[in-house]
DNA sequence: CGCCTAATCTTGACTGATTCCAGAATAGCG
DNA sequence: CGCTATTCTGGAATCAGTCAAGATTAGGCG
């Protein structure tokens, strides 16, 4: 995967933290942002976490991550995007698992009543208990 | 509507700070903490954050209501329960509201491959603008 | 190739929601 | 009415995330 071509695709610049960090939600789906932090700096030590947090937003309003944030959850970030797929969370231990839209496009489903709500996004997030945990 | 018995039925304690956080969640819907805290105030101005924060947890717990927290929101409350409906929120200004579901009893959506979890809710929020934002 | 400037990064303080804790108050049983 | 576990008060602490000022650097331009 050629990050900096990605970057430089985005209209962003490229420099050593946004590769690494680039890198690590590509490595690490569904990490929060100290997990990121943890992993970045194995490659480069010295990376601030703010460095990293200006990355992860500007990663994510140049729609080359997604964040979520299940209820109760802190940030998280994945790098599968443009495909609007949904998660399972586990409520006993928090593991994050894909499920694939079985609708298409975003947003894949209708409101009953929108309420005059113009929608852009259904997000969907299931809740259960993952192997591990029953 | 009488608090007191609604709390009794789910082996609660009846406490003045419960009978008006309950009150003040019923007339607020997808009210934040702090204006829970503010509006129980009006009545019980000596009230700690504390109390109202335990006896959101406790009232959460007993299903007498609900949190919801969309990403980047602070964790609201409602008073709707039993029912599984969804909301959309508002991307500008935050504004939640309201979605019958249209399909029935949670989960009320199947996951196309649960990857081995026993699923027990499908939450589902809808983003976009609402009327007075858009 | 090297300069220039805006974008990015570092450092460190700060905020705001929520939790933790210890001691005082109280609901509700007997 | 008194007892005890539950709940409440007050205040400190935590933790993710943000703010701000000054140093560094990417990348366009000559």
């Amino acid at each position: 995967m050629d990050f900096q071509q990605l970057l430089r695709g985005a209209a962003l610049r490229v420099t050593r933290p946004r590769v690494a960090v680039l890198s690590a939600v590509h490595t690490h789906p569904h990490a929060d942002t100290d997990s990121i932090i943890g992993a970045v700096r194995r490659d480069l030590p010295e990376v601030s976490h703010q460095a990293v947090y200006n990355t992860l937003h500007a990663l994510t309003a140049a729609r080359l991550v997604r964040r979520i944030q299940p209820a109760g959850s802190v940030a998280r970030y994945e790098a599968r995007v443009g495909d609007n797929h949904h998660h399972i969370v586990c409520r006993s231990c928090g593991l994050i698992a894909d499920v694939d839209c079985a609708v298409g496009e975003a947003p894949c489903l209708e409101a009953s009543d929108d309420s005059g709500f113009s929608i852009d996004e259904a997000e969907v997030v299931f809740w259960g208990q993952c192997p591990a945990c029953s």
